[in-house]
RNA sequence: GGUCCUGUAGUACAACGGAUAGUAUAAGGGUCUCCGAAGCCCUGGAUUCCAGUUCGAUUCUGGACGGGACCA
């Protein structure tokens, strides 16, 4: 059990039994002491003054004496400052954890708990690249699957592919009109940039068709829904929801090719799905659950046809479910949708990773779901992240702002690279072991950068900043861990026995050894946090601090020659366990580290 | 018009209602005859404003002023 828990498990049992009135004590409070105070821990008093009638002192140093003498393996000594009782951790407890947990390779990592969690995440539109915003998004869902699975739940990655729309019918037209057989084979440009060319092609041609309506006198918006290109692409999307064999054959074909682009990237930084939903298959879902909200008078009708909800007693607005024509509109699908995942899945917990824009629909959605009595409704969460800003605003693609997400990734590796060949610490290695090393750096940055602020807020990105390696970044992390390894590998006599530890008068805690051993024992607690939270952030700045409290420790107490063999053995185990605890934490976060950098 | 999110050093990020608000960057200084200096150590700067609740507010409530998103 983490030392927190314990520590309020026994100081309840000591407050009931000190103090029979005050039994109900709820609101306890350990935190960690303050570095200008002596103690490890700290107990808030002030939160049950009240209601023990007991000055903060008094109660603080009956509280304090009784811990003390009834758990003194637990605690040594302790003192009281205002209201805070400061509590001494005894080294024994320390290394005796240390002991424990040194050689645990799933230190941290939580069995089964029978609980199933779905994470939807990356769904891009199948008609351009992937920019910033989609690698934040993948980090995220990504990180957050496997923070849950470390959890000791069952994840499954999904995502649904924005395939249809639109969207693609403007690429596709684009390509029709200019690209004269082109294809990404022929011309050796990556397929999903090579349809978004043409997206970006068909924004061209339409705002000269418009151009060229307005001067002849046409009103803007007219000209916006008359010009040719347009009414093109509209008519497309009648075809191909006709299922016009020429139509869907071309479409097919497109896809295919952003599909083939997208797998590299995905690849490259470690995306993975255990199911792809493809919207063709699901934009008709739903339609079933129209009847049934109707029937359950969930829903109503209007005199038009179309059908809607009525939101307002839940302070939201009325809102649409299915057209006049009959036709679908997203809100149903993302019903149907989440209907099919329950049914094939049934997970417990259904996390929807998806920008903040967002957040009304999905709070209409589930809100929608639990109207209709679905049995999965309970368990949608939105997990709602902030835009990814860039110094000069807002990335707009029309205005050719966006960072793309391959780009990026380009000059990360290349700035790893330049910056490892200058250190000049790579003897030896082979050029693969050069070229896999340069990825983890450069790919490893990035995450981190996208990772280390807390999802929900919107951030800014700043490619000179992305790129440095020094302070709270990857590097750091990952340089910490290589220089753990070295010292492992040349340190000839093996970790072992067992029992040298156990000398605790002898061999005291040094403070840095000690704050290095705290930070350790946090991991679990931490991890649990970060999943409850869903939040890789928290993960992410506890590997940070870890890696800090090393190098302090690291740059004062020599491990190889330490004062004394116990010392040498508990360095070295403190030096392993640190190792592990970065490669696990980093892991989460999708990020490898290197054993020599 | 309505709903929601957000405001912390020059910049980027932290802080279950708890002690003197942390960290990184950027300035400057120190530090490799000794396990990896992509490191370590030292030195300055911030809670938008006004009320309220509380023993105690960056945190909770109301308002003002900024920033952002969504709904028709």
């Amino acid at each position: 059990m983490d030392i927190i828990s314990q520590i309020r498990i026994v100081t309840l049992q000591a407050l009931s039994e000190l103090y029979p009135s005050g039994r109900d004590i709820q609101d306890l409070q350990v935190n960690e002491t303050k570095p200008e105070f002596e103690g490890d821990y700290t107990i808030v008093l002030f939160s049950f003054v009240k209601s023990l009638k007991k000055s903060p002192e008094l109660l603080g140093n009956e509280l304090g004496q009784a811990l003390v003498s009834r758990h003194p393996t637990l605690f040594t000594s302790f003192n009281v400052i205002k209201g805070f009782l400061n509590l001494v951790v005894s080294d024994a407890w320390w290394t005796r954890f240390l002991q424990e947990q040194y050689a645990n390779t799933a230190f941290g990592r939580k069995g089964n708990n029978g609980q199933r969690v779905m994470v939807e995440y990356s769904s891009p539109n199948t008609n351009k690249p992937l920019h910033m915003g989609h690698l934040r998004n993948n980090f995220l869902g990504w990180s957050v699957a496997e923070i849950y699975k470390a959890n000791g739940y069952k994840t499954v990655k999904t995502c649904i592919a924005n395939d249809r729309g639109i969207h693609i019918c403007k690429s596709m037209i684009a390509w029709q009109l200019f690209a004269g057989g082109a294809t990404p084979a022929s011309t050796g440009v990556k397929g999903d940039h090579f349809v978004g060319d043409y997206y970006v092609l068909f924004g061209n041609e339409y705002k000269k068709q418009v151009a060229a309506l307005l001067a002849e006198g046409m009103s803007k918006e007219v000209a916006e829904k008359e010009a040719p290109i347009m009414k093109a692409a509209q008519q497309m999307l009648v075809d191909w929801e006709a299922g016009k064999p020429a139509v869907i054959a071309l479409w097919r074909e497109m896809n295919s090719w952003v599909y083939a682009g997208f797998a590299e990237t995905y690849k490259r930084i470690g995306s993975d799905f255990d199911k792809v939903y493809y919207e063709s298959d699901t934009y008709l879902l739903g339609k079933d659950l129209v009847e049934d909200g109707l029937k359950k008078g969930v829903f109503f009708k209007k005199e038009d046809g179309s059908v809607w909800i009525d939101l307002t007693p839940d302070g939201l607005d009325e809102k649409i479910v299915q057209r006049k024509d009959g036709t679908a509109v997203y809100m149903t699908q993302d019903i149907g949708l989440a209907v099919n995942k329950y049914k094939e899945f049934k997970p417990d917990t259904s996390i929807y990773v998806v920008g903040d824009e967002q957040n009304y629909h999905f709070k209409v959605l589930k809100l929608i779901c639990q109207k209709l009595g679905l049995p999965s409704a309970d368990g949608i969460y939105h997990l709602s992240y902030g835009m990814v800003e860039l110094p000069t605003g807002r990335m707009k693609t029309r205005e050719g702002t966006v960072v793309d997400a391959d780009d990026m990734l380009d000059e990360m590796i290349k700035e790893a690279e330049k910056k490892t060949r200058e250190q000049g610490k790579t003897e030896g290695y082979t050029t693969e072991e050069l070229t896999d090393l340069y990825e983890m750096i450069g790919v490893g940055g990035l995450k981190f950068f996208l990772l280390r602020v807390d999802p929900k807020k919107r951030m800014l990105f700043n490619p000179e900043e992305s790129i440095d390696l020094h302070g709270y970044t990857a590097t750091f992390i990952q340089y910490t861990h290589a220089r753990i390894q070295s010292v492992l590998r040349k340190e000839p006599s093996k970790i072992e026995d067992p029992n040298s530890l156990e000398n605790p008068e002898q061999d005291l805690l040094l403070p840095l050894e000690k704050s290095l051993i705290l930070e350790l024992e946090k991991y679990p607690v931490t991890l649990e946090q970060a999943g409850s939270e869903m939040n890789p952030s928290v993960i992410a700045g506890y590997a940070f601090n870890l890696a800090k409290k090393f190098n302090s420790f690291y740059s004062v107490h020599s491990i190889a020659s330490a004062e004394t063999p116990a010392k040498k053995q508990l360095r070295l185990k403190l030096a392993q366990l640190t190792g592990m605890v970065i490669r696990s934490s980093m892991g989460l976060l999708g990020i490898r580290v290197p054993e020599r950098m």
